[in-house]
DNA sequence: ACATGTGTTGAT
DNA sequence: TCAACACATGTG
């Protein structure tokens, strides 16, 4: 439901909000004006608050949290930074204070699948740092460039590709087998140390040690994950830790599939990561075992509902824990 | 000094 | 989940 159907801005009015109480209270004739002119104007949009200084702050409520979205210079500005966000954090039960995007509408889509191939913190950075049209608007550019030339923007994809179902262009970055310790307890992922030191390289601190982080990935479908990528001086080794395991078991990887990286040919370096596609053999194998499509069976029995809720997939409480620390934009960067 | 963002509370 | 309010913290 759109706010502005409703309610909107032109429908509003701002009276009350307190103000005659404090008349009502008032005996002299100091205190109540002095009352009503330190009181902020409170906003008319959702999610949006006065800031003292005649600004407007932006916010948005997860999990008994509040997560800031920035400040802005009028009203409508920090309510579009909110709406994106409700649209990223809530995604189709969204409440907006503007027309809500729309599958249907191409526009809208292109900005749907912007907004769902990053992560909240991504999207709350870009929104606080005011890059998020920026951004938008770079995305869709690769988007174009990515869909309608089929020469050198993107030689090495030709139509059908699987690449096209998140519309950008990606060069790619290496190849890895999985082992079984890939896949096993252990819940990490070996980098090569050449691709690693090539492609993802680590930050050195002070004390000459290798700063661990946090990368994001998107995969085909259009899925962000997060790994928290390290040097494990004990084996001399980079590494893929926390969100590994649950890449593993939502793309049922096992020892000897392999996993694919790339990185975006356009503007934006973003990173990419799947499982190379099974051969169409085994998938057929495995709809003789069981007379099913076990895959998409398999996803159905885990959302309990529909594609759109793919995301539901992955609230566990082990994400929960993740996007706490998302939350906090200071820890975008993990100690 | 001033802007930004958080701690906290009470309401819905 | 939400915004109001006070004020601590960040920043140039």
């Amino acid at each position: 439901m759109c706010i502005e159907e409703v309610c909107g801005p032109a429908a509003l009015q701002r009276m009350g909000s307190g103000a005659s109480t404090v008349i009502d209270l008032d005996h002299g004739d100091g205190a109540a004006t002095e009352a009503e002119s330190r009181k902020l104007p409170s906003s008319q949009y959702k999610g949006v608050v006065p800031q003292p200084n005649g600004r407007w702050g932006a916010q948005i409520y997860e999990r008994h949290t509040r997560v800031w979205l920035g400040t802005f210079a009028d009203e409508a500005s920090a309510a579009r930074a909110y709406d994106a966000a409700a649209q990223r954090f809530r995604g189709r039960d969204a409440v907006t204070n503007f027309r809500p995007l729309s599958e249907s509408d191409p526009s809208d889509a292109a900005e749907l699948r912007f907004l769902h191939s990053r992560s909240k913190a991504e999207v709350v950075d870009m929104l606080r740092k005011h890059t998020y049209l920026d951004e938008l608007h770079q995305s869709k550019r690769a988007f174009s460039a990515a869909t309608t030339s089929s020469g050198a923007a993107s030689p090495s994809l030709g139509s059908g590709s699987p690449h096209e179902l998140t519309g950008v262009a990606r060069e790619h970055l290496f190849d890895k087998a999985v082992t079984p310790s890939d896949v096993g307890k252990l819940n990490r992922l070996v980098i090569p140390k050449q691709y690693a030191e090539r492609h993802f390289p680590l930050e050195t601190s002070g004390t000459g040690a290798l700063n661990g982080m946090l990368i994001n990935f998107v995969d085909n479908s259009g899925k962000t994950w997060r790994f928290r990528y390290s040097y494990w001086n004990s084996s001399q080794s980079y590494v893929l830790t926390k969100g590994w395991s649950r890449f593993v078991k939502e793309k049922c990887l096992k020892a000897g599939d392999v996993v694919e990286f790339y990185r975006s040919a356009g503007p934006d370096k973003r990173l990419f990561i799947d499982r190379k596609q099974r051969l169409v053999a085994a998938a057929r194998h495995v709809v003789r075992l069981f007379g099913v499509n076990l895959v998409a069976e398999h996803h159905v029995s885990i959302n309990g509902k529909r594609s759109r809720d793919v995301e539901v997939v992955t609230a566990t409480p082990q994400l929960f824990k993740k996007q706490q620390v998302a939350r906090n934009l200071n820890n975008l960067r993990a100690t």
